[in-house]
RNA sequence: GCGCCUGUAGCUCAGCUGGAUAGAGCGACGGACUUCUAAUCCGUAGGUCGCAGGUUCGAGUCCUGCCAGGCGCACCA
């Protein structure tokens, strides 16, 4: 819609340009956008402001040679004013809106859909918790984080895949082992003094456990190297399956499962430091590799393979994003917990090394989260751990709640999670708030079909009915999707579909407070089923993004 | 000590690439159900945008310094 105006205001700026009452060489940014206040239109732009200083005239002026070459008084534009320091305001017509909406039920499901990826293959990595342990609440955000993001990038147009790494080899895989191979043994009787560097999850014995239910007692007596290999791979296996599942509850999918262990198939982790290595990046020093990513805004040089001959795991990550690289993507994103920070310039001069710009690479933070049941903290420990899964939560708030909880604040903040707020199924809770309105709307339907009515389609209603204030600026509101999630996307901020909905939402329910839909009207209760079947499909479609369901009853 | 993120109403947070009078929810207070779902609506109160400078026609937004909180600073993953 936005776009439209931009249009408009782009030709008027090139006419005023050729007939030499403006002089700019420059591309300009046309920048758009809708008033706050009553009376100053329903678009406003502020070239004429930007424009003033090289023009060297007053914004006014140059403002009113702009407007000259606007369209006016026509079927879509009933004005334009200038107003304030420079401000060049539009009024639109009623036509204007009213065709406008008539897209939605066309577009369906597609309605807010763009095309500013272009088709560009983007990947995008999330969660790759290690299988050493449940997700807990943290990946929960990264998951919905990730997942919604990938949602919304497919709405603006990129072609996108999603990647979990699997981090299946090293130390940790062995440590994890250990811890059930020990756990199996206390559980069949062994007084075992327990490690404070293995897992002492209780998760682990649920494996060990598992084992014994499964092969009994065959492995006691034997010595760790023999039986390692075993328990090793069952407990990762056991980890990772519960992984998938949890995430499978959460409704979040990959299109992929990459294994970290597949980089040394083919050597591919070598290769990849051979690569590096022609490039001149590659040193030995202290009996070790280093690479030189402080040539790079990195702060000092990383070790690739230690003085013991083992890789590091950063240097199995070169391989794994060199593959994704191959792979032709050229955008690759990645999603981590804010923790890893420390990791983005190293990661960053690998690509950079690797000879891709910059902004091929993307590294996207994901603050930590806080449980809160009301005012009280959640105490997570993970020293113990003792911390909070996914699961857990799930069980207690479910699946909506818990991913509008996730999603509904920027990811670079901190996130206060309210348990005792998210599963209340009232008015505070923002999450029933939107579903609530898409479910009065399926229920106002329901009603008017006992009256014998049914939404009518673009072509048949007239909407000439439809006069309120209050129906334009909810039409206008809906109309905004496209350009939300284009902004959203562009931006990595998912957050933003969350408080549009809601901010569409309260227009609605105060809509629906002062204007009966089903009436002895006939045409007026069309028209306006038609514009809430509107309301209906924009909801839907903001919460499909999100992974949230929209019900048709509450 | 260095780096990243954050500091906006009592609480939790929005504020789109700087734009017109800083917004929402919760909480508080006061109203509205014989009417399509009151899981809703309407109204009131509440702010030196952490502090101090700077950039400019204009700064919550950009720059510098300081203060506070979180997280990092491995030949761990």
């Amino acid at each position: 819609m936005k776009h439209h105006i931009r249009q408009l205001i782009a030709e008027a700026l090139e006419q005023a340009r050729s007939a030499g009452d403006l002089q700019y060489d420059s591309e300009l940014d046309i920048v758009v956008e809708k008033p706050k206040n009553e009376g100053q239109g329903d678009f406003s732009t502020t070239v004429a402001l930007i424009l003033a200083k090289s023009q060297k005239k007053n914004p006014r002026a140059v403002a009113e040679s702009i407007r000259k070459y606007l369209p006016s008084g026509n079927s879509e534009v009933a004005s334009v004013e200038i107003a304030g320091p420079g401000f060049i305001n539009f009024t639109m017509t009623r036509e204007f809106f009213l065709s406008r909406l008539k897209d939605i039920p066309r577009q369906g499901d597609r309605f807010g859909n763009v095309n500013v990826g272009k088709n560009e293959k983007v990947l995008l990595e999330f969660v790759s918790a290690n299988p050493t342990g449940p997700l807990h609440i943290g990946h929960g955000r990264g998951a919905a984080v990730g997942h919604s993001l990938s949602l919304l990038l497919k709405r603006a147009g990129f072609a996108v895949e999603t990647e979990y790494y699997v981090n299946d080899v090293g130390n940790q895989m062995n440590n994890l082992g250990r811890s059930t191979w020990l756990r199996y043994r206390e559980l069949l009787g062994e007084a075992i003094e327990f490690p404070d560097d293995l897992y002492r999850g209780e998760y682990v014995k649920g494996t060990a456990q598992e084992i014994i239910d499964e092969k009994g007692k065959e492995f006691l007596g034997k010595s760790e190297e023999e039986v390692l290999p075993f328990f090793r791979k069952f407990a990762s296996d056991s980890i990772l399956n519960g992984i998938r599942e949890d995430l499978n509850v959460f409704g979040v999918t990959f299109d992929r499962w990459f294994s970290e262990g597949s980089l040394y198939e083919g050597d591919r982790v070598a290769k990849a430091v051979d690569w590096l290595k022609d490039k001149g990046y590659v040193y030995e020093k202290d009996g070790a590799v280093w690479l030189r990513s402080s040539d790079f805004e990195d702060e000092k040089d990383r070790v690739l393979v230690k003085q013991t001959g083992e890789r590091t795991y950063f240097c199995s990550d070169i391989a794994y994003h060199k593959d994704k690289v191959d792979r032709g993507f050229s955008k690759i994103i990645d999603l981590w917990g804010a923790d890893h920070h420390g990791y983005v310039p190293r990661m960053q001069a690998v690509l950079e090394a690797m000879g891709y710009s910059k902004d091929v690479f993307k590294v996207l933070l994901v603050q930590f989260v806080t449980l809160v049941r009301g005012k009280e903290k959640v105490s997570m420990s993970t020293r113990s751990g003792e911390f909070i899964t996914l699961a857990e939560v799930l069980q207690e708030v479910g699946v909506d709640a818990a991913r509008y909880f996730f999603l509904m604040r920027s990811s670079d903040t901190h996130l206060d999670f309210d348990l005792e707020l998210a599963k209340e199924e009232a008015p505070e809770n923002p999450v029933f708030y939107i579903q609530y309105a898409h479910a009065r709307i399926c229920s106002i339907f329901r009603n008017a079909g006992e009256s014998g009515l049914t939404v009518p389609g673009p072509e048949e209603v007239d909407l000439s009915v439809i006069e309120e204030a209050d129906a334009f600026s909810l039409i206008q509101k809906m109309l905004a999707l496209p350009e939300v999630i284009e902004k959203s996307a562009l931006a990595f901020e998912v957050h933003r579909v969350p408080h549009f909905l809601h901010d569409l939402v309260s227009e609605f329910h105060s809509y629906y407070a002062k204007h009966r839909v089903v009436s002895e009207d006939r045409s007026l209760s069309l028209a306006r089923m038609f514009l809430l079947n509107c309301v209906k499909t924009t909801i839907a479609n903001g919460l499909s993004i999100m992974g949230v369901s929209a019900p048709d009853k509450m």
